[in-house]
DNA sequence: CAGCCAATTGACCGGTCGGCCAGTTAGCGC
DNA sequence: GCGCTAACTGGCCGACCGGTCAATTGGCTG
């Protein structure tokens, strides 16, 4: 499988440029990026780059596809681990959804590009996972583990909004008198999330 | 005060392609943006965008500092004529700015570029306003009306993401199956928080 | 080894980008 | 009314954008 003795590899050079374009793509969104600079990144003529992918635009489309398949799959993963409804696994699919951001800041500001383009195709993909996500809250919400007069797509919403937006603004927010850190953060956002959706006795 | 019989009102022209400006901004974000488009829009030639503006960035400078000024005096006049601190008058006030991002949609979409585009001076003005809301959050705590246990920057921050994520992935997650219109989406994530910010008898 | 296809190159294209400048003119202070 | 300042115009600029194309070449197939 040694493939580095070619001259010609182009399935590593597609590679090459994903990455570099996913890279620029991340850093500066989708119209500051220049073809030319992309070129140079991934260290390949920009003639190449039309020949593999057609267009910017459509370059574009394969890095979001791409990065929101590997976001789909990682979270179906964890979904699919997951066992029976109870608060306790709620609280850690919340550390585990949280952690994730963390260690993939750039899906979060692709989502964030891609959002303020108005498109949304990657939702249908991210439907099923909030659909699977709210049947498992219902069926919590059933057996008396959560409240149950919370729509189950809204306590998804919520963690996932409250996550989300942590890591998209951090830049900003980090400033803000008393903030603390991620960790810190994360445990306060719990200690509010889970007393809100556990029902009363 | 009738300017309109004047052929040359330079801060009526300010304003024109302020307003523009902000409008194609909110729109596309600042990369997007072709100055010959913003001309046209404004009504006015593009040499005269430079004589009152300097170049794109720095309208762009302009763009944002006014509308962080419009938000910064708005959060403040309502910050100021809340009264004494309960746990009421925090749900009130989350209404409040949930609503004013509602009825400011470019507000939040220019947050959204910046926070983007890395760029964080806007949360010096922010930080006033979260350093204010904090004090008040711990003024309900010392008074056992909150939890104490809880940085009461975190309460502040965790409301004002949740509401802004709302609407600015909004295009994204109203896809979403069993999502419920934004007061529906406001009256759950209440429920969650204010139980989750109530102290336990 | 021949022949073909696709990967790859570099030169090149029209369009338009942000910005500049010389010239014109309206409005205001004197 | 006169003159100065600044608002405003149209034309222009070099740079560079995304994209095309003809030509070259490496690697697989038969």
């Amino acid at each position: 499988m040694n493939r580095k003795i070619q001259t010609r590899d182009p399935e590593l050079t597609r590679a090459r440029i994903l990455e570099a374009a996913e890279a620029l793509f991340v850093e500066q969104g989708f119209s500051a990026v220049k073809l030319s600079e992309l070129a140079r990144a991934a260290e390949v003529t920009k003639s190449l780059i039309h020949h593999h992918f057609g267009s910017k635009e459509q370059l574009w489309e394969a890095v979001k596809d791409r990065a929101f398949e590997r976001y789909f799959t990682a979270q179906m993963a964890m979904l699919e681990e997951a066992g029976e409804p109870d608060a306790a696994l709620l609280r850690s699919s919340v550390e585990a959804y949280f952690h994730f951001l963390r260690e993939n800041p750039g899906v979060v500001r692709l989502f964030a590009w891609t959002h303020l383009e108005g498109d949304n195709h990657c939702s249908e993909l991210d439907s099923q996972l909030v659909g699977a996500g709210a049947e498992w809250v219902r069926q919590a919400q059933l057996r008396g583990l959560l409240r149950a007069d919370i729509n189950p797509t809204h306590v998804i919403a919520v963690f996932v909004m409250s996550c989300t937006q942590w890591f998209e603004a951090k830049c900003h927010h980090q400033h803000w008198p008393g903030m603390g850190s991620d960790e810190a953060f994360l445990e306060d956002f719990l200690k509010i999330f889970m007393e809100g959706v556990t029902p009363r006795e």
